[in-house]
Parts: structure tokens; sequence; C-alpha cells
DNA sequence: TGTACATCAGTGAACGCGCGTTCACTGATGTAC
DNA sequence: TGTACATCAGTGAACGCGCGTTCACTGATGTAC
């Protein structure tokens, strides 16, 4: 939909604060109360547009570990990886209206969930895949208490994956430590602490692929 | 300073999205214009407002160090996080003003840069007393490359703290993962997957501070 | 102890702005007979 | 092939709102002599 492109364009442009209704009206050369043909509020374009971004996001990881199927699992994960900064990086705002702040007065609907889990399950995938084919090396790293154990083992049968309690839990560590760095690049949280951000990031990732063990 | 505290007050019930100077007013029982007899405009009390919270992240996080000085540099580093993961779930419109999408508008000064340092470099320090004190191991975990290695010896010796680069480096990934962490927990990213995430997030620190050798 | 004056803290009205949303409407395009 | 009508896509004006900022002002408090 033509709307929907617009509001990309915009959000692009100008990040999701200035991202109203009025604005991509505008951007498309239409008055404010057309938009109303399509989406019954604002909140249901933003809605839209963080589908859309998961979507996006979630496409451009698929096809980064796709295009190294055939390569070393902690080479997989490292272009997974990859890709979620390129991606943050090249869309920053887009980025930011998935995992910064929310935008002021939205509240997500439940049908933004499934989308928000293209990613984490993706990278659990190449982990249970490495696992299946017995590539999974025990992890050398500090265990995870009994119920967090516990934990990672319900999580494991509820989204369907077959792998130990150890290296789910590196993998959501690692999973968090990703997206720590993305934003912390992107905040400039880092500023004047690191310079080469593209270098340490592919260091972290390959850390944290050593310790979930593959 | 009243405003500031008020301002303060008006950020924990609402957001930094809802941060208006005319709201800080309201709330204080003032005209709006009175507000600028103390503050240039209203990015003078956004700035205000960050360097205060940073401060209270900083105070918390240092008490807690404090508080288990006689302790193993682990269970100081353990403490540590968990001031950080506490001060943000207990003032989580602070936490964001901090660590999560700027605010519109609002372009942070460099006055802003040095309160924002105090949290990692009191983390750093945990690991370099441990240093001094021959109490690090060497780690088992991945090494970073030549050139990050490179750049974490830059790095220590700019902020002028006695590490060698392979647990600097490791120092600087759970920092980020810290907030990785705690970010995820406020977004609510986490959601469908984790339920007990202080048990987590404990289990998260002690793994960093194994990593880092501590 | 009293008077004159400066400083301070805040008032009140107004400005122009962008926002989400509503409502009655218009004109072009498509469909049925 | 022509007419009648429905649907569609969008217009235009208006609403009430909160925002940051300005400006001239008022009245209380403090200071100097």
């Amino acid at each position: 939909m033509e709307i929907l492109a617009t509001a990309r364009a915009h959000l692009a442009a100008s990040g999701p604060a200035d991202l109203s209704l009025r604005a991509v009206a505008r951007d498309l050369g239409l008055v404010p109360s057309a938009v109303y043909r399509y989406f019954e509020h604002r909140d249901a374009l933003i809605t839209a547009l963080i589908v859309a971004a998961y979507d996006a996001l979630g496409d451009a990881v698929d096809a980064a570990i796709k295009a190294a199927a055939r390569r070393r699992p902690a080479a997989q994960w490292l272009e997974a990886a990859r890709a979620v900064r390129r991606w943050a990086l090249e869309q920053p705002h887009e980025y930011s209206l998935l995992y910064g702040t929310p935008v002021p007065g939205y509240a997500a609907p439940t049908t933004t969930v499934d989308p928000g889990t293209r990613v984490p399950l993706a990278l659990l995938a190449i982990v249970a895949d490495a696992h299946a084919a017995g590539q999974l090396s025990p992890t050398a790293s500090a265990a995870p208490s009994p119920s967090v154990r516990r934990e990672m083992d319900a999580l494991a049968s509820s989204i369907e994956v077959d792998l130990p309690a150890d290296p789910m839990f590196h993998a959501i560590l690692a999973w968090t430590q990703l997206f720590g760095l993305v934003s912390f690049e992107l905040l400039n949280q880092t500023r004047g602490m690191v310079t080469d951000h593209a270098a340490l990031f592919d260091d972290a990732a390959t850390t944290m692929a050593h310790h979930i063990g593959l």
C-alpha cells in the first residue's frame, strides 16, 4: 500500500517521534482525513509500520542465514548478527520504532508479538540445527541455576525447539547482548569508548557463538 | 531545586515523551512562563533531568559496590549489576530517558557525557581492582582480534584503567549485555520467553563475571 | 524607625504551531439493466 | 449504446487540544541610608 510505503519513507527521514498521520498525509500530497479511509486511526498506522519493520528485519536475517547455510554454525551466527546490525544502521529509525522507547500514547496490540519473535527464533534455529547435527560443543562457561534451567526447558518446549537448557540459556543471553550492542551503538552510548564498532561487533558475535557452543 | 524535583516526579508518572515544560509548571502550580526564570528553555530542563538521573543511577551503583567492598569481585559485580536493574525497574521512565530513544527535538549537550560514564567506569573499576589484587583469572573464552585488542588497550590507557585487553573486552561486552537485558525486560521484548526475569538476570550477571575472569 | 529603591518570583495574556479526529461534501469510476 | 445509480477516493473546513516561547506587568521581600 502506498500510504505504508510513504510512512516508512517518512520514518526513515525523521524518526518515530515525528511520525504523525498528518505528516504522512502531507508527504503523500493528501489531506489528513484521507488517511482514515485506509487506517482506522493513528495507532493502526503505527501497528502496520511496526509489523512491516519486524518483517523487513526478519527477512534480512533469514536471507543472511540462508546465504550462509552451507557454512559452519558459528559462521551462520555471525552472519545473522551482522545482518541485524546492518539493518539497524541502515534504518535506524525503524530499528528504534521496534527496539526503542514506545511511541508516546501508542499501545502495541498483540498483532505485533509474532513478527517480533522472528529474529530470536531464527537465531535459536541456528543453534538447534547445530545441536541436531551434533555440532554443538558443551559450553565451558558458567551454567544457569536450576530454576533458570527449568525455565529454559519450558521455553524450549513451548516454542518447539529441541535444545538443552545450557545452550538455550547462552543463546538468550547472546540475543540480548546483540541488541544491547546495536542499541548502544545507535544511541551513541559508547561515545568516546569505542571507535571501530564493526570490529568490536564481529568479535562480540564470535564470542557469543563460542559461549553458546557453536 | 524544586522545579527539578517536580520534573522528576512528573517523569516518574508519565514518561519522557509527556515531559513538557508546561506539564512541570502545572504540577508545581506555576504558570508556564515562570519556569523560564530557572531554565533558559525546555532543553535545559531536560539536560538537568538527564544529569540528575545519571547521578542517581551512579549513586545507586556506587553504593551497591561499596556495600559489597569486602566480598569477592564476582559478588561485587553481581551487586552492581543488580543495582542497575533495580534502579531501572524502580524508575523506568528515568531509565528510558537515559537509555531509550532520545526525547524528540532534544539534542544532548556534552554536559551529559561525563555523568553518563559513571556506571561503566564503576563496573570497570571492579575489574581493575581485581586485576590489581591478582584476583583476575585468565579468561577461557574467545579472545578479541588484534585490532579490537589494540582498541581496548587504547581505551584502557585513555580512561586510566590498568587492565589487559582481554578482560577489558569482556567487561565492555558485559556492560552492553547488562543494559541489553534490562532494556529488553523493560520494553517487554522478552514477553512470552522469560517469566522470572530476576533469576535470569542474576545468572546472566554471574555468567558475565565468569567471562571477564572475576 | 522610617523611607526609597532595587531585586526577585511569579502572573496573565497572547503568539503561532502541529496534532488526531469529525463531518458533510464532491467528483470520478465502475456496474446493471 | 445509453442511462441510472452505487461505490470509491479524496476534499475542505472545522473542533479542541497541548506545546514552547515572548512580553509587559505586579506585588512581595530585601537592602541602604
